[in-house]
Formats: structure tokens, sequence, C-alpha cells
DNA sequence: TCACTATAACTAATGGTATTAGTTTATGCA
DNA sequence: TGCATAAACTAATACCATTAGTTATAGTGA
């Protein structure tokens, strides 16, 4: 019985290796067993079940997303920061489509470290938009817009929705463009 | 053994008030038998096993959904029909979250009558933008932009990404109407 | 009306999954 | 060096999808 040193970290490491991989369909407590040459009940030596992976896959993915906006925009204000928002995150769900998904299926809809972390994304946007004169109530409006545009163009390209080989950076810079010149005109 | 007069449809149907109801993850061929009172092996003289029920839920959701959204546009134009056409599809996505999931998660990419069914759909978005006199690279943005939004932030209401109990139809509508607002000086 | 055929629904069996209980033994510490 | 902790194991249970083979119903033709 050769000790091979899991813990909770190396199990993660290897479930979210699987996940952007192949895909969120392909966790199983089996496959990570089989990654790290080990028997599927011995994980439960360092986990509670497949749920407490899932819920680690989300919390890691929303993390790893947060460190990736950060410093796109840090220092940037405006349209720019904006953009540098965009493409970090476009990036982000090419880079690691498995653990994307995760972030955006919240396994318990109440998870405070989480959501945590979470709104410190949603900061990281409102931040951005500061100098968009918006009131309050607007500003609440247009994050939740630019999170719509952002989830949902990765998501569609994500699951194959763009048909046409037009360039697809170009159609998210464009909707933001127009986003935020429209953002602009209403106040 | 009496028979029960299981077909194809039913099936189906059964399967759509499960995802409906329960969640995608709750679709099972265990959980269609027992609504169906029927034992799992039986459906398989209907069915060739549970990835084409998955693949026929995506096909009856993408048609639903078209079926949703065409009389809402029907004989307006401009920002009268996108927005009855957001309106639409927001509410699809209310009343049937199960299947609009399979309208997003395609089972094989290349499935020629699915992607019939949704190139209707992205004929409806194309046409209400039509008077936007945008260059047809420009509409193609337009019309992935337009999708992105939809998307982004039906699945997003969905998972509970929005906190805020600030009113999300309004969220909604700024989003378009600063996208549309911005389309328009951009051409 | 009756036999016959096609097939709907079944039971039994296989192999995959998660999870629990109970066992062995490696490893770190006294 | 010995011992206690716990890591990894085997065995077992319960669920799942799917296939093979069985039973018997319902519709057809005589």
């Amino acid at each position: 019985m050769p000790r091979v040193g899991l813990d909770l970290s190396k199990i993660i490491q290897a479930a979210a290796k699987i996940v952007d991989e192949q895909g969120v369909e392909a966790i199983t407590l089996a496959a990570i067993a089989r990654d790290l040459s080990v028997k599927p009940p011995s994980l439960f030596n360092h986990v509670q079940g497949l749920s407490q992976i899932k819920r680690e896959l989300s919390l890691i993915g929303v993390k790893m997303l947060y460190d990736t906006m950060q410093p796109a925009s840090d220092g940037k204000l405006g349209d720019e920061a904006i953009f540098a928002l965009a493409n970090a995150y476009l990036q982000f769900t090419r880079d690691h489509p498995g653990l994307y998904e995760f972030t955006i299926a919240l396994p318990h809809p109440k998870d405070e470290e989480i959501e945590k972390e979470g709104n410190k994304i949603i900061a990281l946007i409102t931040e951005a938009l500061r100098n968009y004169q918006l009131s309050e109530e607007n500003a609440i409006h247009a994050v939740r817009g630019l999170r719509s545009i952002l989830h949902g163009f990765s998501s569609l390209e994500q699951k194959g929705g763009f048909g046409m080989p037009l360039r697809k950076e170009e159609s998210l810079n464009l909707v933001i463009k127009a986003f935020l010149t429209g953002l602009d005109q209403i106040k």
C-alpha cells in the first residue's frame, strides 16, 4: 500500500485538469482517482464527496477568474479598463472552459465564500465603470449588462454557437463599444 | 403486462417536464420511466438511449423558442421588434429553464436539423435589425451581440447570478437600449 | 371469430458510477 | 523502537444505462 500523498489540493488540481480538458460531464470520482493512480474510496479520506469537489472547483474558478481580471484592468479607467477586463475574461474562458462553467453553475446558491469572491469581480467591473457618471441604480443595471455580454458571448463561443468564421474578438469588441457608447447617452 | 401506449412523443414530453421542473441534472432514463409508470428498458423500444432523448430535447427546445419569438416580433420593426424578441426570449427561459439549457448545450455540434431551426431564430433577429442600415459584416457582429446579451442575461438570472432585488427586466431593457443606441452611431 | 405475427413491456444480467464500512499497513512522533 | 493516526485499501450496497432474451398483448388476415 504505497502512500501517494494525496491531499485536497492535488485532488482539486486533477479535477480541474479533467474539466478543462474533457468537459464538465467528465468529472467523476472514478476519473479523478484514475488520474491520481488511486482507488475511488481513497479520495474520501480528503474530500466529502463529488459535490464538495464541484464546490471547490467553483471556488478556485472564481478566484482564478478574478486573478486574471484584476491585473488586466489595474491602473486603467473607462473604456480602456472595460476592454481590458473583457479580453481577460474571454481569455480565461478559453484557457479554462471547464472551470469557467463551474464559476456560473453555483452549487448551493448561498455559499458565502464563493459569493465573496464573486463580489470582488463585480467590484472590479463597477470600478471600471466609475467615470461614466451613472446613477447608483443605473450602475447596477450597467454591471449586469456587461456581465451578461461577457458571459453570453463566452458561453455561446464555448458551445460552438457562432458558426461564421468572422473574427469573434471583433464581435465582442463591437458589442461592448456599442453598449458603452449607448450608456454614455442614457445617464 | 398492460400496455401503456408509449411513443417517442410521450417520452420526450415526460423528459421535458422533468428538466423544466427539476433541472437538467435530473434527466435520467430511470426518472422518465418512473414518471411514465414503466421500467427503464421499455423506453428502448421507442428511443435509442439517453443521448437521443437529450438530442430531442434540444430540438424541441429550439423549436419552441422560435415559436415563442416569431409571433412576438411579427409585424414589428426596429427597436420595437428587438424588445419584443427580448421579452419573449426571457419569458421562454423562465417558463422552460431546462429546455432552454438544452437549446444551448448542443449534442453533436453538427446536427443539421437542430442547426436549421437555430438558423430560423438567427434570421428573426437579423430581420429585426434590418432597418439599422448595418453593413453585412456589422450585421453579423450585431446579431452575435444581441444573442450574447439575451443568453448571458437569461443564463445569469437562471443561475441566480443577480443578487440585488432591483428589477431585472429593467436591467435587460437598459442593456439593450444602450446597445441599440450605440449601434446607431457605429454603423 | 380465431389464429398468427409483430412488438410493447417485461425480467435478468452486465458494467459503470458514488458512497459506506471495515481492514491493513505505512508513517510520524513519543 | 514501539505505537497511534490515518492513508489507502477491499468488499459491499445502491443506483444508473444498456443489452439479451422472455412473455403476452393487440392488431391483422382468414
